[in-house]
RNA sequence: GCUCCCUUCGUCUAGUCAGGCCCAGGACGCCAGGUUUUCAUCCUGGUAACAGGGGUUCGAAUCCCCUAGGGAGUACCA
């Protein structure tokens, strides 16, 4: 068991966007199947007709690629294993179905899904849960309760029927939990389980448990929300007569604000995307936001995602992937669940931004100077991106916050012209765009001194002429430093806009 | 309701398995001060937590019990 070579899987369900949960559930899968260089595989889980959303598996398959989650054997990569998407694996699954029959381990059922309904609303009037266990499972329509004549004649009349696993009564289950350790379940507690539904396709417990032993899956990584099921599916293996595998269930992430799983909604609430990629629903056009599309990088999201829930017991923050491969263990994962924060994971990305080359981060903010007309050439646009870069936490924010650099100010802020400007103000900077037209060569460091010697051989107050010049060229009381600005502006624009500037304002 | 899981600053968390190094450390956020010709960055400082109650022990955030709170599951969904 020990010497078992590592294969993990990540088996999401084709119902939608994958949430940033699954996301999560995906990247510590990768990350332990790296760490003990094992096996990742991905499989689609889609036994479920009735929820299959077109589009779906495309996304997943997308946003894992996006955040760097490379698959070693699935759909699309194929692998030993092949098939990977369960509809396609749909006829194998009977086989099991029968062997779990021919062995007592499960049953045929003729209910109605009516009359199930009716038994739940019936118990729940009276405040109880109908259960279909051992006890109740004596009075209900099944091949238990029944002569073998009896059950081959409905099936051979085509009537529909459900397998369902028989629950062995009087024992306790015990389960070993990577994170959370012992659990100890009795069997009175849990329910018949249909494993084969009526249509001819297995439910998700049959199958993930046949396809995790054909698949030779060692550690079942997967959510919270799989724990209360973990007792069936160890007696599945069981029943199976197969070794189980290592099993661990990853805390939720929940709500910013409040309790609760982390759900779309809290996002379009609380105006963060809680999916990777932007996704438009292909029932009602509906568009939900997604980290790529909103300027988060992805190993900056990865990182973050990958501190949701586990730490590596040191200091250490800003991780690559390589280093998460390095640093990770299951060990070191929680219990509790995390609540998500938009907050921090802005700061994650203002790190990497930061990180990133001039050259790098030049190139993806040409995307949003082409779109706005400009073109810049490289060398400038990088050294506006340098100047720019610490103030942001996203590429589309380096224009909100240098327009400045590509277009003259279309309005000068009234706060800062109601705080500097003086009725002097028009004959200095008329007179500083007449110095600065010696200014040779106009560089940053050549400015910087010429400002500095001008502004004190004339006398003047040195924040009074910088803020008025500021408010000139940039049309605000922000930015980088003045000299930088004009140095790339170019004496002929820096001139030209402290000319406008006076115009503009003087007839205010 | 029932079953299972969980509980350290507002948030993510270290420390819990091997009790003393913890009147609890780091990060995000927030607040204040400093640097700066502006804004932002940056630097410095501050704010703020062992859910509650019993035990065990010389000593408990750490071990045991109880209570409370929260979460998940309870489908012919995954």
């Amino acid at each position: 068991m020990t010497n078992k070579p590592i294969r993990v899987r990540f088996a999401p369900s084709p119902t939608g966007p994958l949430h940033i949960g699954g996301v999560r559930t995906a990247l510590y899968n990768y990350l332990f199947a790296k760490k003990h260089g094992g096996t990742m595989i991905l499989r689609i889980e889609d036994t479920d007709q009735g929820r299959f959303v077109p589009g779906a598996e495309d996304y997943i398959i997308e946003s894992l690629e996006w955040c760097g989650i490379r698959f070693d054997e699935g759909v699309n990569t194929g692998g030993p294993h092949a098939p990977y998407r369960q509809s396609d694996r749909k006829s194998l699954y009977k086989e099991y179905s029968d062997k779990l029959i021919a062995s007592g381990h499960a049953y045929y059922a003729f209910d109605t899904p009516e009359e199930l309904d009716e038994l739940r609303k019936m118990a729940e009037a009276s405040k109880q849960t109908f259960t279909y266990n051992a006890v109740t499972r004596k009075n209900l329509r099944n091949s238990l309760n029944m002569s073998p004549q009896e059950v081959e004649q409905k099936i051979g009349e085509g009537m529909p029927y459900v397998v369902r696993f028989r629950i062995p009564e009087n024992r306790e289950v015990v389960m070993n939990d990577l994170i959370r350790g012992k659990v100890v379940v009795k069997t009175e507690t849990l329910d018949d389980k249909v494993l084969f539904k009526s249509d001819g396709m297995p439910t998700y417990h049959l199958a993930n448990i046949v396809d995790d032993h054909l698949m030779e899956i060692s550690h079942v990584i997967r959510g919270e929300e799989w724990l209360p099921s973990l007792p069936l599916h160890i007696l599945l293996y069981q029943a199976f007569g197969w070794q189980e595998p290592e099993f661990a269930h990853l805390p939720l992430l929940l709500k910013p604000d409040g309790n609760g799983k982390l759900s779309k909604r809290d996002g379009d609430r609380l105006g963060f995307p809680v999916f990777p990629l932007k996704w438009k629903d292909p029932f009602t056009g509906e568009i939900s936001s997604g980290y790529r599309e909103s300027g988060y990088f992805p190993d900056a999201f990865v990182n973050m995602l990958a501190l949701l829930g586990w730490n590596p017991g040191t200091e250490q923050e800003l991780f690559s992937m390589d280093e998460l491969i390095q640093s990770f263990s299951l060990e070191r994962v929680g219990k509790a669940g995390s609540k998500f924060d938009p907050e921090k994971t802005k700061w994650f990305n203002h790190q990497y931004l930061i990180r990133k080359s001039n050259r790098e981060l030049a190139a993806d903010f040409r995307k949003i100077i082409d779109s706005k007309g400009f073109k810049p050439d490289d060398n400038t646009l990088e050294k506006i991106v340098e100047l720019l870069k610490e103030r942001v936490n996203f590429v589309p924010e380096l224009w909100n916050e240098g327009s400045f650099f590509f277009q003259q100010p279309e309005t000068y802020d009234e706060q800062v012209i109601k705080k500097r400007w003086k009725a002097e103000s028009a004959d200095q900077m008329t007179a500083l765009a007449a110095f600065l037209s010696s200014v040779e060569p106009f560089d940053s460091a050549t400015l910087d001194q010429a400002l500095k010697s001008w502004i004190e051989s004339n006398a003047m107050n040195m924040g009074a002429i910088m803020n008025v010049l500021r408010l000139l060229l940039v049309g605000a009381a922000k930015g980088p430093h003045l000299a930088d600005i004009m140095a790339i502006l170019g004496k002929e624009e820096t001139i030209r806009r402290i000319q406008r500037g006076v115009a503009t304002i003087v007839q205010l």
